[in-house]
DNA sequence: TAGTTTTGTGCAAACGTGTGCATCGTACCA
DNA sequence: TGGTACGATGCACACGTTTGCACAAAACTA
C-alpha cells in the first residue's frame, strides 16, 4: 500500500492533479477513515505544502485561484474540518461563552439562554452551561472549570452566592475574561449588569391592586430575612420588589396596612396564608415575589373555597409560561427576558472586543389577567 | 528590566533556588500579569526544562521529589493553570459533551441536563448546549457545530426532526463521536436510546381512570396527524401513549368509546374541548399527551364551571413541577427524568471508553393527585 | 540582457503541552 | 579502574494550525 503514498514535491498540470486527487482520495478514504483529516492530508494529495493549504482555505489572496480551487475540492471530498484546538492554540481562542446559573429550571433561565444563544450563534460562539444549584462551593468549582476551559466570557445568571465567590470572579477578570451579570449584582462584584427595575415592578404591581380599590394588600416573600438583612437567599430582587410595594402603599397613605407573609417555595407550607385569611380585616389582595409563589397561594386559596378574583386578587412576578395557563390566568409583572439574554450576549461580545460596558436596567411591564379584579365591598 | 530574565541552566542549592523563586516571581508577576502563565514560566524560574515541569506536574515518578515540590510551589505562586487547548491538541480531547435539544424550556429538559451534569462533573466533562427550536436546519447547523467543536459525545434530547438529519448524525458516528438519544429514536438513526415506556405510561393513565369507574375517556392529542401517520410533530411518544390508552380501553371492551380531541399547545384553542363537553354522553375524563395540555384543558373546564374532579377527571403526562402546584393538583405519569439524564451521561462515557451500549427503557409511574376522582353517577 | 517587481510557494517557528529517547552524573560492584 | 545500573533531567519532536520571511519563477521595465 505504501507505494500509494504521495510524494511531496510532485506538482503538475491541472488534469494531472485531478487524476491524482481521485487516486489518492481512494487511498486516503481507506487510511484516514478513523481520524479527522487535516490540512496535511490535503497538502499531500495536491503535492503542495500545508501552509499553502492553510492560506488557500483562509482565502489568502496571494494563493493562485487554481490552487485555491483544488484545495477546496479536495477538502470537500475528504470531509476536512479544521481542528479547532489547533486554531485555538494559535489564536488563543475557544469560541466558548460560559453560562453559570443556580438552577436550570424555570422560564427566566430558559429565555435568557435562548436570547443569548440567538446572538452568540451568529458569531459562532457556543455555550458552556453550568448549574450550581445555589451551592456556593459548586458555584466556585464551576467558575474555576470555566476559567480552566478558557471560556472567552461568562454570563452569570441569578447566582445567589456570588458575593462569597467574588475572589474567583476577580480571578477571571484578572485573566481578562469579561463577565456580565443578569439579574442583580452583589456589591462585592464589579461587573456590568443587566437587570430589571424590580422596585418599579413592585410599585406597578401594588399600584395596580390599589387602583382596583384594594387596601389590605399583603406581600408574599419567600424569606422574611431577605427584606431587611444583608444576606439574601433570593438575591436583592426580593428586597427591591418589596420596596416598590412599600412605596406604592405609602403613596396611598397606607403605612399601617403594610404587611408580609413568608412562604418558602421549596417547602410550600401554606399555614401563614391560611392564618392571615382567617383574621378579621383579612387582606383582599396579594402580591407575590414570584409567579410560582403567587400560583401556589392562589391555588391554595381556591382549594379553601375562596373565589379569585371575586374574593381575592393575586399578582405575581416574572410572567412565566404557566401564568397564563392556570385558572384563573395570573396577572404578573413581566421582564423582557429574551432581550435580557440578547443584551447579555452582546455585552460579552463587546467586552471581548475591548469596548467598555456598563449597566442596563430594563423596564418591567404589567400583564393584566383575570387573577386580579376590583376589591370586594 | 531584561537583566531580571532568568537564565536557563542556572540551577543551584535549594536555598538559592528559593531565593530566585521569590525574585523572579516578582518579575513574573509584573511581566505575565496579562497572560496565562505556562509551564515555561515555571521552568524558567526554576532553571529546569519545561519537560521536567510537565512531568513533575503530571506526577511522573522519575522526577525527584524536591523538584516536584519546587514546581508545585512555583505553579501555585504564579497561579499556573494548564492550557486545555494544548493538552487537548496532544491527546485529542476536549472534555466536552454536546447536548442538543429542541427547546430549553420545560422540566423534562432541565431534569435531564441536571442528571447528566451530575455525572459529567465528576469526570471533568463540561456541557456544550444547543437549542434548535424544532427547526431542522438549525438542528443540523448545531450538530455540525458540535462536531466542529470536537465534542467527545452528543446527547440528543427529544429532537423531532432528527430523522431528516440522519446524515449529519452518521457523519458524527463516522468520526467515532458517541451519541445517545433521550426520548424516542427515529428508525433512521442508529444510536443507543434511553426512553420511557410510553405505551405503558398511556396504559397506566387510562387504566387509572377506568379503575375509578370512568368509561367515556378522551385522549387529548397535540396533533391528530401524529397518531397514525409517519410524520410526528411531537415525536413517536404521542402515538405510543395513545396506543397504551387504546390497549386499556380495549381491555375493558370499550372500543366504541375510543375518541380523541386535538388541542395545539401553541395555539391553545379550546373549542374542541368545549364542543365535546356539550354533547350528550359527554366524556367524564381526559388523558392528555402532556401535563401542559392537561392543565390548560383542566383550567378551561374550571372556567366554564365544571368541577374537578367531581364532574371531570384529568390525567397528564410528565409530572412537571407545576403539576402539583395547580389547583387541583394534577394526576400525572412520571418518568425518572433525573435518572434518564444520569444514564444518558453514563452511556456516553462508556461509549467513549469503547464499551458497547444498547437501549434502556425506563418504567413510568402514576402520581395520583386530586385532579382525578371517581366517575360521576 | 540585466535589473526590478510581482506572484505564488515553501520553510520554519510559534502556540503550550506531552513523551520517547539520549544523556549526564552518581553510586555500586567486581 | 573499568563496567554496569540507575536516577534525574534535557533534547527534540509531535499534535494541527497560522504566519513572517525567504525564495524561486515569471512578468515586467529600462
Amino acid at each position: 500500500m505504501s507505494n500509494f503514498r504521495p510524494k511531496n514535491r510532485e506538482s503538475g498540470a491541472c488534469a494531472n492533479v485531478c487524476f491524482k486527487v481521485t487516486l489518492f482520495a481512494t487511498y486516503y478514504e481507506i487510511v484516514t477513515m478513523n481520524r479527522r483529516t487535516t490540512i496535511k492530508d490535503i497538502a499531500a494529495q495536491l503535492g503542495v505544502s500545508h501552509s499553502t493549504v492553510s492560506r488557500a482555505l483562509r482565502g489568502d489572496k496571494r494563493i493562485s485561484s487554481t490552487t485555491v480551487e483544488n484545495v477546496r475540492r479536495v477538502a470537500e471530498r475528504i470531509g476536512y474540518r479544521p481542528n479547532i484546538l489547533a486554531c485555538g492554540l494559535v489564536h488563543n481562542r475557544t469560541s466558548l461563552i460560559g453560562i453559570l446559573t443556580s438552577n436550570v429550571r424555570g422560564s427566566f433561565f430558559a429565555d435568557v439562554i435562548d436570547g443569548a444563544q440567538s446572538v452568540l450563534d451568529k458569531r459562532r460562539y457556543s455555550i458552556l452551561l453550568c448549574c450550581s444549584h445555589k451551592n456556593p462551593a459548586a458555584e466556585r468549582a464551576h467558575l474555576e472549570t470555566l476559567i480552566d476551559k478558557q471560556v472567552e466570557g461568562i454570563i452569570l445568571l441569578p447566582v445567589t452566592s456570588c458575593g462569597t465567590n467574588s475572589r474567583v470572579i476577580r480571578q477571571a477578570q484578572d485573566l481578562h475574561i469579561p463577565i456580565v451579570i443578569v439579574g442583580t449584582r452583589k456589591k462585592e462584584v464589579n461587573a456590568p449588569m443587566i437587570g430589571t427595575d424590580n422596585e418599579q415592578g413592585g410599585y406597578l404591581a401594588a399600584r395596580h391592586l390599589l387602583d382596583l380599590g384594594h387596601r389590605r394588600i399583603i406581600y408574599i416573600t419567600p424569606s422574611k430575612e431577605d427584606l431587611h438583612s444583608e444576606r439574601h437567599r433570593f438575591g436583592l430582587e426580593n428586597a427591591q420588589r418589596y420596596r416598590g410595594y412599600l412605596r406604592a402603599m405609602k403613596d396611598f397613605g397606607l403605612d399601617s396596612e403594610i404587611s408580609t407573609i413568608e412562604i418558602d417555595p421549596d417547602v410550600q407550607d401554606m399555614t401563614p396564608l391560611r392564618d392571615i385569611l382567617k383574621k378579621k380585616n383579612a387582606p383582599t389582595a396579594f402580591f407575590a415575589y414570584s409567579d410560582r409563589l403567587a400560583i401556589s397561594a392562589m391555588q391554595a386559596s381556591l382549594s379553601w373555597g375562596y373565589r379569585v378574583p371575586t374574593d381575592l386578587s393575586f399578582v405575581g412576578f416574572d410572567d412565566i409560561d404557566f401564568a397564563s395557563l392556570v385558572y384563573p390566568p395570573l396577572t404578573s409583572i413581566a421582564q423582557p427576558k429574551l432581550d435580557m439574554g440578547r443584551f447579555a450576549a452582546k455585552k460579552i461580545l463587546n467586552q471581548i472586543e475591548g469596548l467598555p460596558e456598563d449597566d442596563l436596567t430594563c423596564t418591567p411591564e404589567l400583564r393584566k389577567r383575570d387573577s386580579s379584579g376590583p376589591a370586594p365591598k
